[in-house]
DNA sequence: CACCGTTGTAACCATTATAGTTATATCTTC
DNA sequence: GAAGATATAACTATAATGGTTACAACGGTG
C-alpha cells in the first residue's frame, strides 16, 4: 500500500507555523518543529512559492505566507506539493485487450467513476483553511 | 507523486469480467483481456477471494461472482485488493517537535481532517456498483 | 493411476517515488 | 569579504509495484 507523500502533512505544519509565529521563521526552526533536515524544509519551501502561498527571503533568510491563513485551503496546499497531479490519484492498468467488450470499455467508464471520487475528496480538503486548523491549536 | 495501485483498476475488470461472460473465466483467459501477466490475475483473484467476492475452483478452474453485480461496490473493491488500509490514504510525517505548539497539535488537528477527506472518496465509491459499470459498456 | 490444464504461492528482479544526506553555489546584510 | 541564510544537484537507502519464472497442489478425464 503506497500512501500520499508527508511532503503534504510537512507542507501545511509549515504554513500553521508560519500562520502562528510571530517573527519569520528560517528553514533551519521549521525544520527543527517538523524533525527533519533543513534541505527537506526548503524543498516544500520551493513548491509553496511556486504555488504563491510563500514569500521566502534568500539571503537574509525567513519567510511568510502571502495570503492570510483563511484563505489558504488545504486543498491549495495539496496542489502545491502535488503529491498528485490532476486526476490522476487512481492509476489505470493500460493497453487491456480492446478485443474484449470489457478491455474496450473500462478504460473509459471507470475513468469517470474516479475522477468523481477524486473530485469528492478534493472538495473536503477544499473545505478546510490553514486558520481553521490553528483555531484548534492547545 | 504516487497513485493508487492499478491493482484496483484490474480488479474492477476481472469483476466485469465475470459479471458479463456467460461461461466461468480461467485466469489465463483473463489475463489476456487485462494484458497482463497471469500471476498477476491470480494473486488478485485471491485477494477477491478472501473478500467474498469471487468464487474460484482450483483444478477444474474457472471463477464466478459470489454476489449479483449490482450488490459489489467499487468500495468493496478497493477495500478487497487493499490498496490502502483504512484511514490510511495520507500519511503525516512523525515525531514532529512537542515542544513547539504547532508540532504538539498538527497530528490529532489534520488526522482528523485527512480522515474527513478520505472519507469523502470512499463514500463516492460505494455510490457505483460493478453493475452500473457494464450497463455503460458499448 | 497417469495425464493435463488449472489455481496457489514463493522467490526474485527492475523500476519508481520518497525521505534523507552531503556538498556546493548563491544571495543579503553588515 | 565574512556570516548566515536559501537554492539545488547528486547520491543513498528504503519500500511498493508490476512482472516473471518456477514449482506445488488440485481435480477432472482417459
Amino acid at each position: 500500500m503506497k500512501q500520499i507523500s508527508t511532503r503534504f502533512s510537512m507542507a501545511v505544519h509549515i504554513l500553521c507555523l508560519l500562520a502562528t509565529s510571530p517573527a519569520d521563521c528560517t528553514g533551519d526552526f521549521i525544520a527543527q518543529s517538523v524533525n527533519t533536515n533543513p534541505v527537506i524544509i526548503r524543498r516544500i519551501m520551493g513548491m509553496l512559492k511556486k504555488a504563491g502561498l510563500v514569500d521566502v527571503r534568500p539571503g537574509v533568510g525567513g519567510a511568510s505566507l502571502r495570503k492570510p491563513p483563511d484563505q489558504i485551503t488545504l486543498l491549495d496546499v495539496y496542489r502545491a506539493v502535488r503529491v498528485v497531479e490532476t486526476d490522476q490519484l487512481f492509476r489505470i492498468h493500460e493497453h487491456p485487450n480492446i478485443q474484449c467488450p470489457v478491455g474496450r470499455n473500462i478504460e473509459a467508464v471507470l475513468q469517470a467513476e474516479l475522477k468523481a471520487a477524486q473530485a469528492a475528496m478534493e472538495e473536503r480538503l477544499s473545505q478546510t483553511t490553514i486558520s481553521r486548523l490553528i483555531a484548534q491549536f492547545q
